[in-house]
RNA sequence: GGGCCUGUAGCCUAGCCUGGAUUGGGCGGCAGUCUCCUAAGCUGCAGAUCGCGGGUUCGAAUCCCGCCAGGUCCGCCA
């Protein structure tokens, strides 16, 4: 499927660079969007000014007086050192729509591809509950594996499952030596009633007991030691411990949408002795020193600066390092996939790179793409579990869908059935919760505040959603499908900007997903559903008395309705029927 | 002490990589808008020394240097 667009851009690349030929100009050819009135396409001769030794402006009339008009061109026009194209809006009407109708779902899709991806993320220690800070994680992950898909990918998406160290020590020494008198239930359990706020309650206890009794800390660092050494009912009695805490984790999740296809127990490389095999390799390498009997990497020649250089991957009893195991990981994704994404915290780009220099020394055939984001913060600090001082990803859920739910019945409270009510603000309660945070860069810092996490008006989530349900309101209202229909009738700026607007999804499915730039999609959905809105406006569709208009309306109702509703489908957010 | 990231109107954000056409949006504020397909919408108004100071360039929010502020890291932890 080859998009009108796409067409588009490819013929005016022709036909600009034969020209520039003719001018004895060669540069690379890059096309620019321009200004709204300003056209379609614009091409900038600003970089070849002191080539041609011509002011922009003159070699852009130069150059516009050898083009002449064809296929997709309308018209071609010289501003301010700019060719600007303006490309036959009929045509592009009828192709889109045709397409869109023709390929429903799967209209925006790129074509299939070889290359297998794995994209890692949240990965998060299966000790409690998910907090607000680190559900910024499976929810850019998630998108970029949707995106991912959409452009043609075979994608997995990986959660490394911390199953044994520190963490999950502590929990299990928590279950075996603590009881409920030690842990009275908190209220998240009671509001919640998932193990992993039960279980949370045990590891807190048991870290603060690790703390003051030196015994303590020596019998967990038992278990800790047993688990490196791949001890096998010890590594049972904590995955026993773990297991329940997963499940509320993975409960949370499910309840976002995301998807997570495989999880990868980090005890698996221990048990197979590739955590060893890595040891051996990195001891071969020039950079690696010993100390003491653990060895370590200087990393000093890679240009890693600070206090220390060293990265140790062997400690003086043998055992290996949490990095040790997270490189043979990585080997093993090197050999099962072509290329390797990774989201993590801005917190482990030391870590990330220790490992990236540990793979390239091995020899991996590639090295992951690390989408690296900020912290989520409070507005009166840092979020810390252990002040009490954090708020869950299911308190955001809860409170998400509780407003929604109220929103919703103040509008249709007397139209609605509870169910429908009920149905409706899950989905734009989670809707607005994944938009939220997929909007912005992940590398800017996010303050967490409830105003703007619930505040439903304007560049959020229900504002898309509601231009999908005001589109399935029409055409429910609709008796009869067309299957002819004129696209070049619609002329007015409105429905031209509509169609604009759909015509591009393909390039922003094919940007943001080559780019790892998720927000792109969204900032795009909230323009699509703008000039939807902007349409409805303008355009009657139901009343329009010209059948043939009417029809052709019908059908763009119909497309735009496709791509908000697979737009959203990308961002893991369900598009209602009714809202 | 050093590395990396961020700094755009009262608040949030796009643009920065790949320098150019008047810095786009949104929230909040003010003023309009439902005899007509759901007003979670639409229209208008007010609001910006693009952190600060230099430099490169015909041209800098964008590139380079310095500084300031915030985040984050520099464990034989995970």
């Amino acid at each position: 499927m080859e998009y009108p667009l796409y067409q588009a851009k490819k013929e005016i690349i022709k036909i600009l660079s034969s020209t520039l030929v003719k001018l004895g100009l060669t540069c690379e050819i890059k096309l620019e969007k321009p200004p709204e009135e300003m056209g379609d396409f614009a091409f900038p001769c600003f970089s070849l000014a002191s080539q041609a030794k011509k002011s922009p402006v003159s070699i852009a009339e130069e150059i516009v007086s050898h083009l002449s008009l064809s296929g997709w061109i309308k018209n071609i026009e010289s501003k301010s050192g700019y060719v600007n194209f303006i490309i036959d809006r009929k045509k592009l009407s009828v192709q889109t729509l045709n397409l869109v109708i023709q390929n429903k779902d799967s209209y925006g899709f790129l074509e299939k591809k070889k290359t297998r991806v794995i994209v890692e993320h949240t990965s998060a220690n299966p000790n409690g509950p998910l907090h607000v800070g680190r559900a910024r994680n499976p929810i850019i992950g998630d998108t970029i594996a949707r995106l991912l898909k959409a452009a043609g990918y075979q994608v997995k998406s990986q959660f490394y499952l911390d199953d044994m160290g520190k963490q999950v020590a502590i929990l299990t020494w928590g279950l075996e030596n603590l009881t409920k008198k030690d842990v009275p239930d908190s209220d998240y359990y009671k509001l919640y009633k998932k193990e992993d706020h039960r279980l949370v309650g045990y590891y807190q206890i048991a870290n603060a007991r690790m703390n003051e009794d030196k015994n303590i800390e020596e019998e967990i660092q038992s278990l800790i030691r047993k688990s490196e050494l791949g001890d096998i009912p010890t590594l049972k009695k904590m995955e026993q411990a773990y297991l329940p805490a997963l499940d509320g984790i993975k409960e949370s999740l499910n309840r976002i949408n995301v998807e997570i296809d495989e999880f990868i127990p980090e005890s698996m490389f221990v048990k197979n002795k590739s955590a060893d095999d890595v040891v051996n390799k990195l001891k071969q390498s020039k950079i690696s020193g010993e100390e003491d009997g653990a060895y370590y990497l200087d990393l000093e020649s890679f240009g890693v600066k600070g206090r220390s250089t060293k990265f140790f991957f062997k400690r003086k009893d043998g055992t290996t390092l949490y990095a040790t195991r997270d490189i043979a990981y990585h080997m093993w994704k090197v050999k099962n996939a072509d290329m390797l994404v990774n989201i993590l915290g801005e917190d482990h780009k030391l870590e990330s790179r220790q490992v990236e220099i540990a793979l390239q020394i091995m020899g991996a055939e590639h090295l992951p793409k690390v989408i690296f984001y900020s912290f989520v913060s409070l507005p009166e600090g840092k979020m810390s579990t252990r002040r009490g001082r954090v708020v869950y990803l299911d308190d955001l859920i809860k409170e998400c869908i509780d407003r929604a739910a109220k929103e919703v019945k103040k509008r249709r409270g007397r139209e609605l059935s509870e169910e429908k009510i009920r149905n409706i603000a899950e989905t734009v309660g989670i809707g607005a919760l994944r938009y939220n945070i997929i909007k912005v860069q992940p590398e800017k810092d996010i303050v967490f505040k409830w105003e703007e996490a619930l505040n439903f008006e304007g560049n959020a989530a229900p504002f898309i959603q509601y231009s999908h349900a005001r589109a399935c309101s029409i055409l429910s209202k609709n008796p009869g499908k067309f299957e002819k229909f004129d696209a070049s009738l619609l002329n007015h700026p409105s429905e031209i900007n509509l169609i604009m607007n759909i015509a591009q999804f393909p390039i922003v499915v094919e940007d943001a997903s080559e780019g790892f730039k998720p927000h792109l999609m969204s900032l795009y959905l909230f323009d699509l559903a703008s000039s939807f809105n902007e349409f409805y406006r303008d355009c009657p569709v139901l009343q329009e008395e010209n059948q043939k208009l009417r029809n052709a309306r019908i059908v763009l109702v119909d497309a735009a309705r496709v791509v908000i509703k697979t737009g959203l489908n990308l961002l893991g957010i369900v598009a209602p029927e009714e809202m």
